[in-house]
This record gives structure tokens, C-alpha cells and sequence, in this order.
DNA sequence: TTATTTATGTATCAATCATTACAAAAATAA
DNA sequence: TTATTTTTGTAATGATTGATACATAAATAA
């Protein structure tokens, strides 16, 4: 491979975005930020990412994805799924307080987006639908092998859990609260028994 | 009174911008945007609102939280004020496809202020904590008159229904669709019985 | 070595940002 | 009428926005 070596390498560029996106937003962003949080000057930055701003943060968003997917596939390893939903629910509560406040940055961006960017917006809804199925999927095998009470179809139940989720990431903003976090936590989960 | 006569009063000009605020969020709404909505100019917006943008803001969330107070005090004289509360989540599944776009103002706030502005934040979390105060206590008197059947803590309850509230801000806008928020919605409700 | 290629750093761009300055307008008080 | 007060509209402010232009650095291929 010809020409200068890469310094800042992709990855490593939208790794750091995300975590400034993480916390401020897409539009509270600023791209004097992005280069702060990267060390990338504007030469590299529109070198590697044409798109600019938005492309990262679409980037950061499809990392985020893959962060899904990979629990997914731990899942579909493991021999009580549900179980490992639900621990995924508890481990929020032992989560440090800037995590808290960080919150799930695709609920953040569905929020954020709405009236901003249609593309970015939809995209991001498309995420939680993806975990609202794998939250419905993992009920509704739990229920035909009969491991479950409830009969209550496996779709709302689904979608009571991604509804959980989303709120979840509004209240542990106002109570970044181990104890009560968990309380809480272990109360709705108790619903999907 | 002396001097030339308001056109623009402050409590329309609050109103109109709090509608541009309620779909674009605080950052992404520019000072074009209110002297669009509000039609006022800079001239009187800055004469109105000395603190700018941010004071109007400020302004549109407190008129956000009297709404809450008038709810209030409709439960207070209410003979069923439980059923009040679920009405009100109830009418939510009825609503506009916009109005399931805009959300809950007050939620949007919380966590798009976070890292933003610390005042705004702590203000909107404190007005979402008055108003699960609101639902504990509701809780708390049926159970009291030997109403509700769940024993449950209320104060665990309180902060199940304002989970659920900040939950459904997002629900809505994966599904502004009335089928699935309204199935949505009394199943979750049920909890509370 | 020399030509080519790619990445980087810096200077700069026009546009927009929130805000201020200020003169004219429009009312009332004297 | 004239002086005073307040609101309004417009022009301008300096700062910041996201993005581009371009020379230079640093590598490989010929």
C-alpha cells in the first residue's frame, strides 16, 4: 500500500465519537468536539469520513448494532435466554453513575431525532424493534417449552420489555440509585415469570 | 401605562415557542426559528426575555409543569383519582401521529439535557419526580381504602407508572400506531389492580 | 532516485449562531 | 404640543458552525 500511513485509524475515530455522542447528542455535537475526542484534525476527519459529522454518527450508531447482534448470538448459545435478558436488565443497576446519565444512545437518538433527521431517526427505531424481537422470541420459546406462567401473548410482552428498557433509560437519569434501580428492576421483571 | 403597545405578549410567545421546542428539542431549535414561530423579532424577543433562548425555554417547561398542577388538582376533587391516572394513560393511545412524534417535553428534556445543562436538567427531573409523587400517593390512598388488591410498596408503584410514562415517549414514536399503544397500555396498567 | 499516492495539519470558507445596538414607532403623561 | 416611556424592526455584532482548499509529510512503486 502506497502513501502516508494512517494515524487515526477508522474504528478508533468512530469509537471516540460515540463517546461524545453518547453523552451530548447528534446536534449538541459540535465538530471542534469530535476532533477534541479523536485528535484527528479537519484534513483527516473529512479524508476518512466524507459524510462528515452525520456519517460518523452513523457509524457510531451501526456500532452500537453490532454490540446488539453480539448479545444476540450469546443468546443463542446459552441454555435459559430469558435468564440472560433479565441479568442484562440487573447489570444496569450496578452500573457506575456517568453510565446512568449516558443512558442507551439509540433510545437517546429516537428521542433526540424525530423532527431532526428522518433517516437517522428511523434507523434507530429500527434497532429497538430488532431488540423488542429478541426479547419477544426468547419469551415466546420460553412459554411453548413451559417454563413460563404468564399466557399473555409473547408481542406484548416483547414490547413491554423494550418499553421497560426506555424507560429505564429516563429513570436511572433520575435515580442514578443502585438500590433503587434495582427495586425497581426486579419488580417489572417479575411481570415475565 | 406609557409607551408604544405590546403585540407580542410573553405568554404567546412562551406558547408558540414552546411548540418548536416540543419537536426539535432546545439545541436544535436556533433563535430563527422562535422569531419564525412567535413572529416576534429580535427587538421584542430580546425586550421580552432578557435571559434569550434559554430563559424561553425555561418558560415553556414551567407552563409544561402547570398543566401538571391543573391535573392535579382535578384529581384531588376526583372520587376515583386512580382511574383518573389511567384515563390519562389511556388517552394517550387516541393521540395524533405528531403528537405521538413530540412525546412527553418534559422526558425529551431529561435526557437530552444531561450533559448539556445541569439546571434544566435537575428542573425537568424534578418535575417528573412531582409527578410519580402524584401517582405513589394516588396508589397509596386505594390501597388505604382497600381498593387495589396489589400490596405492593406505592412508592414502588409511583415509579413503576412514571417508568412506564417515560417508556411510552418512546414507544410512541416506534408505534404511533392507536392498536398497539392502547393493547400496550392496558396491559400494563393491569399491573396496577 | 524519482514519481506516485495517501494522510495530515492549517488556513480559510460561507453560513449560521445567539445576542446587542440603535433608531423609529406608538403609546401616555405633563 | 412636547417630553417621556416602552415596544418594535432592522442592522450589525463577534463567535462558532460544518466543511473545503491546499501545501506538506511520509510512505511505496517504479
Amino acid at each position: 500500500m502506497r502513501g502516508r500511513p494512517t494515524i487515526y485509524e477508522d474504528a478508533n475515530i468512530v469509537k471516540k465519537a460515540q463517546e461524545v455522542f453518547w453523552q451530548k447528542g447528534y446536534s449538541a455535537t459540535s465538530l471542534s468536539d469530535l476532533q477534541k475526542a479523536t485528535g484527528a484534525g479537519a484534513g483527516s476527519f473529512y479524508n476518512t469520513f466524507k459524510g462528515g459529522k452525520k456519517e460518523v454518527f452513523q457509524k457510531a450508531i451501526e456500532e452500537r448494532r453490532l454490540a446488539f447482534d453480539a448479545f444476540k448470538i450469546e443468546l443463542s448459545k446459552s441454555e435459559s435466554p430469558l435468564e440472560l435478558i433479565k441479568d442484562f436488565f440487573r447489570s444496569i443497576a450496578s452500573a457506575e453513575e456517568n453510565e446512568h446519565l449516558k443512558g442507551c444512545i439509540i433510545a437517546n437518538t429516537v428521542v433526540e431525532m424525530t423532527f431532526i433527521d428522518e433517516n437517522l431517526e428511523a434507523n434507530a427505531v429500527q434497532i429497538l424493534k430488532e431488540v423488542e424481537q429478541m426479547f419477544t422470541e426468547a419469551i415466546k420459546n420460553e412459554q411453548t417449552i413451559g417454563n413460563l406462567k404468564t399466557q399473555t401473548d409473547p408481542e406484548i410482552l416483547g414490547r413491554y420489555l423494550i418499553t421497560f428498557w426506555c424507560g429505564l433509560n429516563t429513570l436511572r437519569r433520575m435515580y442514578p440509585d443502585k438500590n433503587i434501580l434495582k427495586k425497581q428492576i426486579e419488580m417489572q421483571l417479575a411481570v415475565i415469570s
